[in-house]
DNA sequence: ATCCTCCCCTAC
DNA sequence: TAAGGTAGGGGAGGAT
């Protein structure tokens, strides 16, 4: 009897067809490229002596090496010579036991030694890049020990381990990601939304495309226009057999045949032969009821390599994108493998995107080779139709890719998207309004986007096949099973209805990275020191988006009770049990060893045992954009400068503390003359190439120079001075030149188009310098703080209520947080949220006064013995100095009475 | 009622 | 041999 899988078991993710493919790597690409640049001439001699013969497919292929050789030297055979000019090496990536049987004893080596000379202009001994330890005709072995079996086998000088095979390895994280296909279309995907988002950002409106569609409509002489058979017209695009079609651009001979991209070559797989049962067994065993296994047709030897994509032929009999190529060969035994083409897909995608953006930027990207696009203005400004429309962008996409998509159209994008999917192959369908109903009824439910094969079970357990089985039962018999959403979802689909609209700007919510296979560690330092690499790869993923982060989860798949040690699959995970750890941190994570601290401690305390994990990743989540900085500032901190040097000197000095909260980004002075206290907050430059900070203010203000100096004053004590200040020229100039700070009320008397550029990069023109321009900056001018009027404590409270928080005054705020300090209560992070959203906005309506005193209390409270509000507070300081910053740049004036230094 | 966390599920 | 990633919607159930 089986029994009821747990939630957290990891399938094994077989059991949804999954996917994979052949080839060697876009990096090895991207070599070649830079080693091939202006090869025409002879480059050197270092193959003097070296004559190769290339064995099947290579990358670089056959007629590179060749030219490769002659460029360096060395001979190229077209048939392996034995007298004469004899052959020296054989150039191959993977020889079947058969082939190397015919070779005699020259050796058989890797492409990469061609190539890796070349790049370090010498021969390399090719030892190191022997493609078999030995060139023993029955056995011929891998040049890397087998994992697990020989533990203890170390690699010889002689010949270091070339690949990285397993994840200790250092060269592993790069290698993997340079020949995983989900993470090329993860990244892909990612891209193509991005530049959605670019293009309309930058977008001028002009669409040069519908613009030439329009005209050539107009000199055909044609003006009838039909109205549009619904409020919109959506379309969604997607290329046939996409990776397939970008394989036979360059091999029309295998065109009409069955064809999968896949890393497999042979189609055969474990040379060790070991025994795959057990595992079989078990993942069978762990099936939840009634899943259809997709290890069925997996024997001991066949390639459990999976295929990315297959021609429409392989399909006829079968195969899926995402089957393993042995249980591929035996529904399908003429299958031709191809390799992949990393470099091809995202060409193509960029054709596929460019040229849609040439019509309209309505579009909503969905992955590397499929989109939305709302098409409704462009057939409504060309007067085409539909057909006319789908056959023209059809036709422009396949003669500037050479490869075929289809595209559906409807009313809403659940309609296009099943239109899409009867187009295909090569074809359009416009799903039209009348005919929906009756193109539902009979559609298996499976074939609504978004049910899986776990949803279909308890939708076949319901009794359900069609959507029109769906219209006799009722919403909450539904919701019973899916729950509320998913039930209103499907019940809505069966019936064509689709209340989503596009999305086309897209927002990160989560940045992540896992790798679940090739894990295989002796010992928790192993993982440690891969954790660490993995948290730098997803680190710098974080500040690629500009973004920082206040989640991390650990994602860690071991192998389950049971499962054998070696896997089915090479170097793959097995059957396994995911186990996820999470933690919101109080500070941002926002460098690599932030994150790799945190995910440690996750680590350690999920105390798995080493040599059982399978799978690592790294979530981050609660993401939020990191400040702008503004150039001219960032200019400005970047050269030393005379900073609070008028105050330094003569005045007390609060280093680098507010609040009593050490902050080495801030740099707090006194002035007891003017009883004003600055604060200054350092940028920090360029975060990826260094994480060194610039401190320049902290240790330019000790210099001492230019006391006095109202020409270079950029920080002062006295907000009068600004004014007369900013009424100079010559001030004027230098702001310009970027050697000044700023202070909106310094901006204000700035030329227009320069006020224009400074606000633009802080992202505030259309709201803080607004406020400043219709209100007066009186909180801040004035020591004496006005208590809010009437009204503006209304506007106070829309404001607020607008950001989620209720009606909370002032007034109320103050006897809230009397009320946590009294009860010694922790704020919760939602408070603490609060807190902060209500401190920003007081930043940006220069309530300054009434912000420091809650900063003081919070202060006061915190240094009391016993205290736990410090996660809470330095969190509500976040909040403040960014939006300190923001506001008021890189210097603050603040008001006599507020607290900043060592409380005693 | 709504939010938070830990999952599960789906898609490419 | 093989490269089983990644983001987002949403549900269950406990906390607030
Ligand atoms: N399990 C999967 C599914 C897809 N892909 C990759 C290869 C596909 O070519 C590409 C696009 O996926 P599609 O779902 O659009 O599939 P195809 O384009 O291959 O075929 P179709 O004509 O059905 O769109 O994504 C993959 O690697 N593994
Ligand atoms: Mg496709
Ligand atoms: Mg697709």
């Amino acid at each position: 009897m089986s029994r009821k899988p747990r939630k957290n078991e990891e399938d094994n993710g077989f059991a949804a067809w999954g996917g994979y493919m052949e080839a060697k790597k876009a990096k090895l690409a991207e070599q070649f490229s830079k080693v091939t640049v202006g090869l025409t001439n002879k480059k050197s001699d270092i193959f003097n002596g070296i004559a190769i013969l290339v064995n099947g497919y290579t990358k670089p292929g056959a007629d590179e090496l060749k030219i490769f050789m002659a460029a360096h030297g060395g001979n190229y055979h077209l048939y392996q010579n034995q007298g004469g000019c004899p052959t020296t090496h054989i150039i191959a990536t993977n020889l079947p036991n058969t082939k190397i049987n015919q070779l005699g004893n020259v050796p058989v080596v890797s492409p990469e030694w061609i190539v890796d000379s070349i790049s370090a202009n010498k021969l390399l001994d090719f030892k190191k890049y022997l493609l078999y330890t030995n060139h023993s005709r029955t056995q011929p072995k891998l040049n890397f020990p087998a994992m697990g079996k020989d533990k203890n086998a170390v690699p010889s000088p002689e010949q270091p381990q070339k690949y990285a095979k397993t994840a200790t390895d250092p060269q592993f994280l790069s290698d993997f990601y340079n020949n995983s296909r989900l993470h090329l279309i993860s990244t892909l995907g990612a891209e193509f939304k991005q530049l959605v988002n670019k293009l309309r950002e930058e977008s001028n409106s002009q669409f040069p495309g519908l613009d030439k569609l329009i005209q050539s409509k107009s000199d055909a002489g044609i003006t009838t226009e039909t109205p549009l058979k619904s409020e919109k017209i959506i379309m969604h695009i997607d290329m046939d057999c996409f990776f397939v079609s970008v394989g036979l651009r360059n091999r029309p001979e295998l065109r009409g045949k069955p064809i999968a991209v896949t890393h497999s070559k042979s189609g055969k797989s474990n040379p060790n032969g070991s025994n795959r049962q057990a595992e079989v067994d078990l993942y069978m065993k762990r099936l939840p009821s009634g899943v259809i296994p997709k290890l069925d047709l997996i024997d001991e030897t066949s390639s459990m390599a999976e295929i990315a994509s297959c021609s429409y032929e392989a399909r006829r009999c079968g195969v899926r994108n995402g089957m393993f190529m042995g249980s591929a060969l035996k529904i399908c035994p003429d299958l031709v493998p191809i390799p992949y083409d990393f470099e091809g897909y995202k060409q193509v995608s960029s054709i596929l995107y460019h040229t849609i953006a040439e019509y309209t930027l309505d579009i909503e990207a969905v992955s590397c080779d499929e989109m939305y696009v709302d098409v409704t203005k462009i057939l409504k400004k060309s007067g085409i139709t539909v057909v006319e429309w789908a056959s023209h962008i059809r036709h422009e996409i396949m003669e500037r890719t050479g490869c075929p998509c289809s595209t559906g159209f409807g009313a809403n994008r659940l309609q296009a998207r099943l239109a899409t999917k009867k187009a295909k192959p090569n074809g359009q369908y416009y799903l039209e309004p009348e005919e929906v109903d009756n193109y539902m009824y009979d559609l298996p439910l499976e074939d609504l986007p978004g049910v899986g094969y776990a949803t279909i079970i308890k939708l076949h357990n319901l009794g359900l096949k069609t959507c029109g089985d769906l219209y006799d039962i009722s919403l909450s018999t539904l919701k019973n099973e899916l729950g509320q959403k998913n039930s209103e979802m499907i019940y809505d689909q069966a019936r064509g209805i689709d209340k989503k609209s596009l999305n086309y700007e897209h927002e990160r919510k989560s940045v992540s990275a896992d790798v679940n296979y090739g894990i295989r560690f002796k010992n928790h330092s192993e993982a440690l020191v891969f954790l660490e690499s993995l948290s730098n790869e997803v680190y710098n993923r974080l500040s690629e988006i500009k973004m920082k982060a206040k989640t991390i989860t650990l994602k860690l798949l071991t192998r389950a009770e049971g499962a054998p040690k070696e896997t089915a699959k090479y170097l793959g995970c097995g059957v396994c049990d995911a186990i996820n750890k999470s933690i919101t941190t109080s500070y941002y994570l926002e460098n690599p060893q932030h994150i790799f601290k945190e995910a440690k401690n996750l680590y350690e305390r999920l105390s798995i045992i080493p040599e059982d994990l399978r799978g690592v990743g790294i979530q981050l989540s609660k993401l939020e954009k990191i400040a702008k900085t503004n150039k001219a500032l960032a200019k400005f901190l970047n050269q030393p400068s005379n900073v609070g040097s008028n105050l330094t000197d003569r005045n007390e000095s609060f280093d680098n503390s507010i609040g009593g909260i050490q902050d080495n980004n801030v740099k707090i002075s006194h002035n007891k003359n003017t009883n004003f206290t600055t604060m200054e907050k350092t940028v920090t430059q360029d975060i990826k190439s260094s994480s060194k900070q610039d401190k320049v203010t902290g240790t330019v203000s000790k210099r001492g120079r230019s006391r006095g100096n109202m020409n270079t004053l950029k920080a002062t004590s006295n907000l009068t001075n600004y004014f007369k200040h900013t009424k100079n020229e010559s001030a004027t100039k230098e702001f310009k030149s970027g050697n000044n700070s700023i202070d909106l009320n310094v901006l204000k008397e700035l030329p227009k188009d320069i006020q224009k550029e400074i606000m633009e990069e802080y992202n505030l023109f259309d709201t803080a310098f607004d406020k400043l321009e219709n209100k007066t900056a009186s909180d801040n001018t004035n020591e004496k703080q006005n208590l809010t009027t009437k009204d503006n404590k209304n506007n106070e409270n829309q404001e607020l209520k607008k950001k989620g928080f209720a009606s909370l005054s002032k007034e109320e705020l103050k006897i809230l947080l009397k009320n946590w300090i009294r009860n010694q209560e922790i704020p919760k992070d939602r408070d603490v949220d609060m807190l902060g959203t209500f401190f920003t906005n007081l930043v940006q309506e220069r309530k300054l006064e009434y912000l420091f005193s809650m900063v003081n209390l919070l202060y006061r409270h915190i240094s009391t013995k016993n205290c736990q509000w410090h996660d809470a507070y330095y969190k509500l300081l976040n909040h403040f100095q960014e939006a300190m910053l923001l506001t008021y740049g890189n210097t603050l004036l603040v008001p006599k009475g507020f607290f900043c230094g060592q409380h005693n």
